[in-house]
DNA sequence: ACGGTTTATTTGTCTATACATAATCGCGGT
DNA sequence: ACCGCGATTATGTATAGACAAATAAACCGT
């Protein structure tokens, strides 16, 4: 018998087979009808109630167990995992796009640049274990509609990206050239809340010492620091937010 | 012919197909030499160069695609994405389990307790459309070593978890006892940095209008409010972090 | 009772094939 | 030129069957 997924409900939109069995699991788990540690039932199983192929009912599955919501074990069976941690995932960003998207007038100032051999703090920063070589240090602000929006300090590798050396940054601000040149393999996100200290809260028209929510990001292609960045936003103009759901990570799939 | 994929390389750890050619694809991608919006061959054409079925490079480029490493049309076929923004994952573990597996000794003391009919404030802050009900809103601070960790304001919907009224949480704080009792399906978190009120900073010790790294937590299940968490850390004592590659999110898959 | 061997169960991967669906392309009629 | 319609292409979903790998459970000889 060839696919046909005639079983359907009568009318509107007929959802994948695949999908439905993993919404129906997910239900449960998320239901906390089955509690973590207890036994999802086995493909064959699974097979027999819905009426479909094995591959179908591990399709359901495996996304299932990608999203974390089981753990799957062979001949063991598969199990609702453990809630030990929330995820949350949040999305950054280009910082020009942002401001755009928020319909605001973006526009950006260079402070400071400076071409130098890289000091103890300055590896550190980009996570770099070779010596040698040079990086470019810079320091800008970027406005929103004319006011101050976030404070940046930036360090590239010129090493890994020669090229950034020959480039005044008059199209584009640092961050988004980078975006637009250099693949980036693996980023490491601080964030924390730090008062201003007297140059950023000068550069950002605020008081000094009030609160602001920093991000520091460090980015490396393939073992190889890329660049450093330091981004400082007034605590009382901006905040990170994060809608999230349903269950650990299965949004995407279920979107999809 | 059966699934023999002895094709494989003389050794070690014969690597399944499929991740074989997701890896080979993401390497083009990650490393720019497929840059943004260009075509990734069609999936008859990777059958064909790798020597398997459809149904094997469907399951890579299906992974690349969910990774949001590629992009796919029918019809037009698969483009790799434009990387418009990074994305962070933020994993946030519960207090008790955050302190203790830093090693230091944990305990909790509760300063306020309050059993109430929802006022404006409260329903914006569970996100709550329906009215009617009551809720149970606690004040709480978290020690580790003796020493404030973290104020966290909580409010608890008992139209949802009624059982949350006779609980005197003397065996685990109102978070922890929430995620082992009731499941959540979705979740909004929001960052941002303040600078701490009188009443938050007598509580940690602190200095008033030091800058504080504060969390809001929305959480629902299916629709309906369950709880909401303001949690307040002192901005020199915490602060988020999160290692994230290769590309995109998908560390996960490549682990699997 | 103990330790090694066999068996059975469950998941993991893969094939070959089929039909469905979306969207682009080009053809032909007006 | 323009619009509609069929042909084509690429992905999306599904099937039935096969073998591989891991490992828990049963078995068996000492």
């Amino acid at each position: 018998m060839a696919a046909n997924r005639a079983v359907g409900k009568g009318g509107a939109a007929p959802l994948p087979r695949y999908l439905e069995i993993q919404r129906d699991l997910s239900a449960e788990i998320t239901s906390g009808t089955w509690g973590p540690g207890s036994r999802v039932p086995p493909e064959h199983e699974l097979q027999a109630r819905y009426q479909c192929s094995r591959m179908t009912v591990n399709k359901a599955l495996s996304a299932l167990a990608h999203a974390g919501l089981i753990v799957r074990r062979r001949r063991s069976g598969s199990f609702v995992a453990s809630p030990t941690s929330q995820q949350m995932v949040l999305k950054i960003h280009d910082i020009q796009a942002e401001v755009a998207a928020a319909g605001m007038s973006y526009r950006f100032e260079i402070l400071d640049r400076l071409v130098r051999r890289p000091d103890a703090e300055d590896r550190a920063r980009l996570g770099r274990s070779r010596s040698g070589g040079r990086v470019l240090a810079l320091t800008l602000v970027h406005f929103a509609n004319g006011t101050p929006f976030v404070h940046e300090e930036r360090l590239i590798d010129l090493l890994t990206v020669p090229e950034a050396e020959a480039e005044d940054f008059s199209a584009a601000p640092p961050g988004s050239w980078l975006l637009n040149r250099v693949a980036w393999t693996d980023a490491e996100h601080v964030i924390a809340a730090i008062p201003a200290e007297a140059r950023i809260a000068k550069a950002l028209a605020i008081a000094r010492k009030s609160a602001c929510l920093q991000i520091e990001r460090r980015t490396w292609q393939g073992g190889v620091p890329v660049t450093w960045a330091l981004l400082t936003y007034p605590g009382d103009r901006h905040r990170l937010t994060s809608r999230f759901g349903p269950a650990q990570g299965l949004m995407a799939l279920a979107a999809e």
